[in-house]
DNA sequence: CTAGGTGCAAATAATTTGCAGAGGC
DNA sequence: GCCTCTGCAAATTATTTGCACCTAG
């Protein structure tokens, strides 16, 4: 559970200027932000009746306005005829799966789906504010008997035990992918940049390793829950494809080219899902990583222009 | 403008059975169908109010409830509080993007998100009867000056203009593999086979731009509207990966093999488009293509099998 | 002292329902 | 004639608002 040091620092954080505290609405938000799940209104109301009777409903719906405004509670739209709210602390950004049969829902998240919305956005000139994707229909549970699975794990952990999951295979392919590029380049100096980066990803790995054995001893049935966050090209690492495609690779520049694009692909893996957290210690691993993997690009780019400026001369030599 | 000997057919052939019928319902529901867009309950009641005064907001209500019970209906929620309906006839399933500056919403449809969400619920072990994906945001009318694009096309249309361009570029990605499969194949047996069916795509590819070309006489304007259906790897035709992939082969049977996959997504394709229409001479022309393509994936995985048999009967002979 | 914040009760807004009468088969 | 459909008005549900009072800065 969340120390009230952590929440209250939350919350004052986000508080808008030029709006008075009072101890109803603290109340109200410190009760909202214990629960986990999608409240309803009335679900807070009962549940703030509880500890104090003197609170109205009216305040209850005047402070879920004031808490989504702020950015503190999301609400959603699961076709009831009425709204639901979630916290966002510790509470990444994410879809739903709602099933009928029992009413509870479920969260995931997709990479993938995001990526075709983009386009999709991109495509009709339309700029995308919010983005619902809500399927409907029966869970596990309701379709087989009734051996409701253990739902403990808060999104956050899932999260972060998913994108340290691709991060580590990442990290793996990475350096799979440099330790290659070295023993395949002729050139002495990218030689040197292909080994340097194959340690650098090693060290990263070992990092990243230590914090998932971490998050799994805090957590230890972590590993036993459903997936959280798909991403399909990054199941075996962002570097997977740069692997296979050094195969039928011959020259230096194709090698630095390759590790370019893969190297881009994973700074903005580290970057987006960095900002995806509202909050936590993952947020600032992950952009610290996505900092690195961004100097390793900066490198890669420096040396590729060398290696040209190198073959460009030879040309005009030879001509 | 449909018929509404058309419309009162498809009517007809959705009514349940033991309703009976009644004058005001008729009524209501030839109104609804006669509109495009997304209607609130109350619109609809100021439309049915201009033909006759008689009828009453809660029948208006009872007989939303009952088109949406017999798939007449479809009830959509942009999260303002109430609900909008909009019919299914001749009308595939999409998805929204919303607009919160004029209120409009567009539609779209997507073959990789389709995917997507079919892959994370097989994950989840969930049953999905329903997916919806609406994004919120400001369109380009309303992010830059006002001069909003000319919507006329039916959802239909677009349906049809999108999902022919993709068929034809398939068709013709198909034609250009059997080519040079047959090109470049030994046996005698499998060359005549990729010679026939390079012919079928052919004839194929020439019916579809027959269709595709009387589409755009019947509306004329179809080819500058905005794209409908997203469907990345189609783009340049469900055989275009077969094509490069040919170059890097050597057997007969690689060739068949990828002929095999193409063919299976190329009639994958028409079978689930085919059957996006609620109703459609669209709808009969994918499902006989897809019958085409499932006759061709046949005879390839016949080849295959005679191919394969052949090499055993050497490679016995041989040992 | 003054701009918020709060409680209460009344107002809205969309939708549903009870009931008596009308209408299709 | 029976069962469904319909109109009307009242009920229900979720949420918002007017207004008088309260309270933090």
């Amino acid at each position: 559970m969340q120390s009230e040091k952590t929440t209250a620092a939350y919350v004052d954080s986000l508080r808008p200027a030029g709006s008075k505290r009072s101890s109803k609405r603290d109340r109200i938000v410190d009760v909202f932000l214990r629960q986990q799940g999608h409240l309803t209104a009335d679900d807070l109301v009962d549940l703030i009746r509880k500890e104090d009777q003197r609170i109205s409903r009216a305040t209850v719906y005047r402070t879920l306005a004031w808490m989504e405004a702020a950015g503190i509670a999301r609400k959603v739209d699961f076709g009831e005829g009425r709204f639901r709210f979630e916290h966002s602390y510790r509470h990444p950004r994410h879809f739903h799966l709602i099933c009928k049969g029992c009413n509870q829902s479920m969260e995931f998240l997709s990479s993938d789906i995001e990526q075709m919305i983009e386009e999709v956005a991109e495509a009709r000139k339309f700029t995308v504010t919010q983005a619902v994707v809500q399927l409907y229909g029966t869970c596990e549970a309701c379709t087989t008997g009734r051996p409701a699975t253990t739902r403990l794990a808060s999104t956050e952990s899932l999260f972060a035990r998913d994108a340290l999951r691709i991060a580590i295979a990442t990290e793996r392919s990475g350096r799979e992918f440099y330790t290659r590029a070295a023993a395949m380049t002729r050139d002495a100096r990218a030689r040197s940049v292909f080994e340097r980066l194959s340690t650098a990803e090693d060290d990263h790995l070992e990092r990243l390793e230590a914090r998932y054995k971490q998050l799994l001893a805090e957590e230890p049935d972590l590993e036993s829950q459903p997936q959280f966050l798909f991403f399909r090209g990054a199941a075996n690492g962002l570097f997977s494809a740069g692997v296979d495609a050094l195969r039928n690779v011959t020259g230096d520049k194709d090698a630095l080219m390759i590790g370019i694009r893969c190297e881009r692909g994973s700074h903005r893996f580290f970057k987006r899902y960095g900002e995806k957290f509202e909050d936590s210690e993952g947020k600032r691993v992950f952009l610290e990583f996505a900092d690195e993997e961004r100097d390793h690009l900066e490198l890669l780019i420096r040396e590729y222009r060398i290696l040209t400026r190198k073959d460009q001369g030879k040309g005009k030599a030879g001509a």
